[in-house]
RNA sequence: GCCGGCGUGGCGAAAUGGCAGACGCGACAGACUCAAAAUCUGUUUUACGCAAGUAAGUGUGGGUUCGAGUCCCUCCGCCGGCACCA
């Protein structure tokens, strides 16, 4: 059956998109074009990647987002640029490929041309004269050659060391795509199981970068949660470094009192508490520490090497299970203490990780809560070194600041104070310094995949060097057969002829990770056609400089991976000059994710999608797009609603029909008679510039939600009127465009004009008109409401004062008793205190 | 465990320390209609009351203030992130 439409969306909505798209309405001007003139606003989505299951109404919801902040800023005299690209690499296209044959181009290409659509039917205002995909070798060209250039700057080298590899997947993954989940280690994606695998793999040095990528957060307009986010990941800790002498006991296996030889070997740990050395009375290495063979005594020897294959058994998520017991095992070694002298037991244990600091630590088992379970279970030594203030109460083990005791010359002083003693005082003996300490590792960068970029690195031997830019790009390989090796040889490897060149050298077989492309594709949409470089400098300077993008929306779950590698690139491409900012992206807002009607996260297992073709269809793109930024706040995470988007339709319907009527066939015809050429009266006046003024302040705050209820509250007002001041009605138009730009296209035709409503002047409120002549005033006893008053805006305090005296509530509620204060806000309230 | 964020009607949500619940949905009533739908106009936090009105009310308990949804502290719940990081 075929529902009744309030208005012919299906018609007007795609002439309108075919019309953008003929008149190339929505080009965005580089420097030396018509319009360049203009300051620049840049607004950058988080591009997708083109799934072959389409759209969902959630991703759209950031598009929409900055499509109307776009098209606002455009009716504000800004040059904005608002380009769409595709994400393309990827894991799932190359899987179909591996099932079917299919090669990922084919897949690729057929999923952009569908999320294309898709996303042409929502009628946003892309330049689509700057679409990027990241698979076209003019794109990943310049992925090669950044990829370079970290080579030359020894930011790209060559790892063996264990990384994580997925079997199922076929392939190495970064730390960051690895998740501890309750069955153990599991990718990210795809939710398979993942393990420890000794292979070649290229590794990029963003932790040369960590204290640049952590200081410069500070001037980002982030939300503040994402960049604590990329605080706790880059995980700076300041401390000191302390070498120990290692001790061991000559063999002897009677006990205690053997003779003693001196090692060569130093023990060096990283502390954040050097001021607590005193209290360090034993050391723990990591099983995997190289110093491990060389400290063990032979009577321990058959023990510890028990230990260290157990551990290296355990998946990482038994390791780190916080509520196990600790375990570990002596060494039958000891270490000097090099603050005191003494000597100290050296253990092995698996709360010691080899990946962080020095793979050994100090133990202060009387201010370290692991220390002191540790030290518990096996009796060893607890001596206290920092008095807790009073204020901490009885804790069995305190680690927090307080003041030194038993440590010589640290006591009495506060532990700040008593750690910078410290480190002077081991810099001074040449025993330690002062150290700062990351958490964040420095990035995996190659995957044993076919679908993504190839290195522009070739191998004679164990030597690796870069090919010359010149014979960039660098193109895939055309396969039969993209399965990996089980053994965790990438696809390429089969690629022989590619990979053996004449000369005996071959080619890396690895690829970039998925990462890689949407490092930078931020700078290619504003010279996207550059064939010599990267991007102009010029162009560089006009869309990027100042504060980079001015606007990017995206979901979280890019806060530390995508959002950490891009500003970690952009930093490297900013030392070699290729861009004139320190960081990226200036101002950032998540999208909070919308949810399914039943309130779950819209799956197809719940059933619960919906899809926006669907949405369109039945009540067209500007119901959609009002009704998702209508929902809620643009951060917050929601759900749809159907009735919610009929509200929405009900209310274009209003606007559509303040100046259309339909006829007896069912044609909607513009009415002259609903639309008058008078003068607005003072108080419609009044509310289009209380609407202008509300959704002005709003579009800049991103409340697009008020906005809207600021404009229902206009078209309310007006649908009141008999018949609507042309003036009026234009002023709602301008305003509504940004947000149903179809709709607002369409009418505004309709009132006469013949340009499009994209650039015209944004109305400007009159804060004359907004002025009331009399305010209505809280009448407040005791900050209880008892009344209200009418005055004159400008009314003095006493004149407020003295009109409420007048009121008979006043005498009521005041009866028995004496006003002790009288509080006035001018244009708000007074209140009388009384007792 | 640690670090963020959030708790407001039947529902989605508003509210520079100053009238809690704008706007929308739903519900109820009226107009139009033979009737319905659609549309238009009202009402709609709860309790008591015919009403005027009164009282209570923003997760819990306290505090600051003439005045707290908003600021401070305690606890509870939900969401996100990190997780033996020395």
């Amino acid at each position: 059956m075929q529902v009744r439409k309030q208005f012919p969306f299906a018609t007007f909505e795609p002439a309108w998109q075919q019309f953008w798209a003929e008149h190339s309405t929505f080009r965005a001007a580089n420097p030396g074009e018509p319009g360049s003139e203009k300051p620049k606003f840049y607004a950058l989505d988080m591009f997708p990647y083109p799934s072959g299951a389409g759209l969902h109404v959630g991703h759209p919801e950031g598009y929409i987002a900055s499509d109307l902040v776009s098209r606002y800023k455009r009716m504000r005299g800004f040059n904005v640029l608002h380009p769409m690209g595709w994400d393309a690499f990827g894991l799932p296209a190359e899987q179909y490929a591996v099932q079917t044959g299919t090669h990922p181009r084919e897949t690729t290409a057929k999923n952009i041309a569908n999320f294309r659509r898709q996303i042409d039917a929502i009628g946003f205002s892309y330049d689509w004269s700057r679409e990027i995909n990241t698979t076209d070798p003019a794109y990943y060209k310049w992925t090669q050659w950044i990829f370079l250039q970290l080579y030359h700057r020894g930011l790209a080298y060559v790892s063996h060391a264990p990384v994580w590899y997925c079997p199922a997947l076929g392939t190495v993954l970064a730390n960051e795509e690895v998740l501890t989940t309750d069955e153990g280690p599991r990718s990210e994606r795809g939710n398979h199981p993942v393990e420890r695998r000794p292979l070649r793999q290229w590794m990029l040095r963003i932790t040369a970068y960590a204290d640049r990528l952590l200081a410069d957060l500070d001037g980002l307009d982030w939300p503040e949660s994402l960049k604590e986010m990329q605080r706790n990941w880059i995980g700076r800790s300041e401390g000191a470094e302390v070498d120990f002498t290692v001790l061991k006991p000559v063999e002897s296996g009677t006990g205690n009192g053997e003779a003693i030889r001196v090692m060569d070997d130093k023990l060096t740990v990283f502390t954040t508490r050097p001021d607590t050395l005193f209290g360090a009375t034993y050391m723990v290495l990591a099983p995997e520490h190289p110093l491990v063979e060389k400290v063990t005594i032979a009577d321990r020897f058959a023990e510890v090497k028990a230990y260290r294959e157990a551990v290296a058994n355990k998946s990482d998520l038994e390791r780190t299970d916080l509520a196990k017991t600790k375990t570990g095992v002596f060494t039958g070694g000891y270490a000097v203490n090099p603050v005191n002298g003494a000597e100290i037991e050296i253990w092995i244990a698996d709360y010691v990780m080899m990946g962080y600091g020095t793979g050994a630590i100090m133990a202060v088992p009387a201010h370290d809560e692991r220390d002191h379970q540790f030290a518990r279970k096996y009796h060893l030594k607890v001596i206290e070194v920092v008095k807790a203030p009073a204020s901490a109460g009885d804790v069995a083990c305190f680690a927090g600041n307080g003041t030194a005791i038993n440590s010589g010359f640290l006591d009495g002083m506060p532990t700040p104070e008593a750690k910078a003693r410290m480190i002077d005082w081991l810099e001074e003996k040449g025993v330690g310094k002062r150290r700062v300490q990351y958490k964040l590792r420095d990035w995996l960068f190659s995957r044993q995949r076919y679908w993504g970029e190839p290195f522009p690195i070739v191998w004679q031997g164990e030597d690796h060097e870069p090919l010359p830019e010149t014979e960039l790009p660098l193109l895939l390989p055309e396969l039969a057969d993209y399965a990996p090796s089980p053994e965790g040889h990438a696809p390429l490897a089969k690629a022989v002829d590619w990979v053996n060149l004449p000369d005996g050298r071959v080619r890396e077989t690895n690829t970039m990770p998925q990462w890689a492309g949407s490092c930078w594709y931020y700078l290619r949409y504003c010279d996207p056609h550059n064939a010599a470089r990267v991007i102009d400098p010029a162009i560089e300077r006009y869309w990027m400089g100042d504060r980079g993008i001015d606007l990017y929306i995206g979901g979280a779950e890019h806060a530390v991976l995508h959002l950490l590698y891009a500003r970690f690139w952009h930093k490297v491409l900013f030392d070699l000059g290729v861009v004139s900012t320190p960081e990226p992206f200036h101002k950032l807002v998540n999208q909070g994710m919308i949810l399914g009607e039943d309130h779950r996260k819209m799956s197809k297992s719940w059933g619960n999608v919906i899809n926006p073709d669907d949405v369109i269809a039945e009540y067209g793109a500007d119901s959609l797009r009002l009704f998702e930024m209508f929902m809620g706040p643009l951060e917050q995470m929601k759900p749809w609603s159907t009735k919610g988007i009929e509200g929405v339709y009900g209310f274009l319907g209003r606007v559509w029909r303040l100046v259309m009527e339909e006829d007896q066939e069912g044609r909607w015809h513009f009415a002259p008679a609903k639309v008058s050429a008078d003068e607005p009266a003072p108080e419609t006046l009044r509310a289009v510039h209380a609407a202008i003024a509300k959704v002005t302040d709003d579009i800049d705050k991103l409340k697009f939600n008020t906005a809207i209820s600021a404009l229902m509250v206009l078209v309310n007002d007006l649908t009141k009127l008999p018949a609507r001041p042309r003036a009026a009605l234009e002023k709602l138009l301008l305003l509504l465009s940004p947000f149903a730009p179809h709709m607002a296209e369409e009418l505004w035709r309709v009132l006469g004009h013949d340009q499009t409503i994209a650039y015209e002047p944004w109305p400007e409120a009159d804060p004359r008109l907004l002025v009331q002549s009399e305010v209505e005033i809280v009448f407040q006893v005791n900050g209880k409401l008892r009344g209200k008053i009418v005055v004159p805006a400008d009314a003095t305090n006493e004149a407020i004062e003295a009109a409420a005296r007048e009121l008979p509530a006043f005498a009521e509620w005041t009866a028995g008793k004496t006003v002790r204060k009288v509080i006035v806000v001018p244009r708000k309230l007074v209140n009388f205190v009384c007792g």
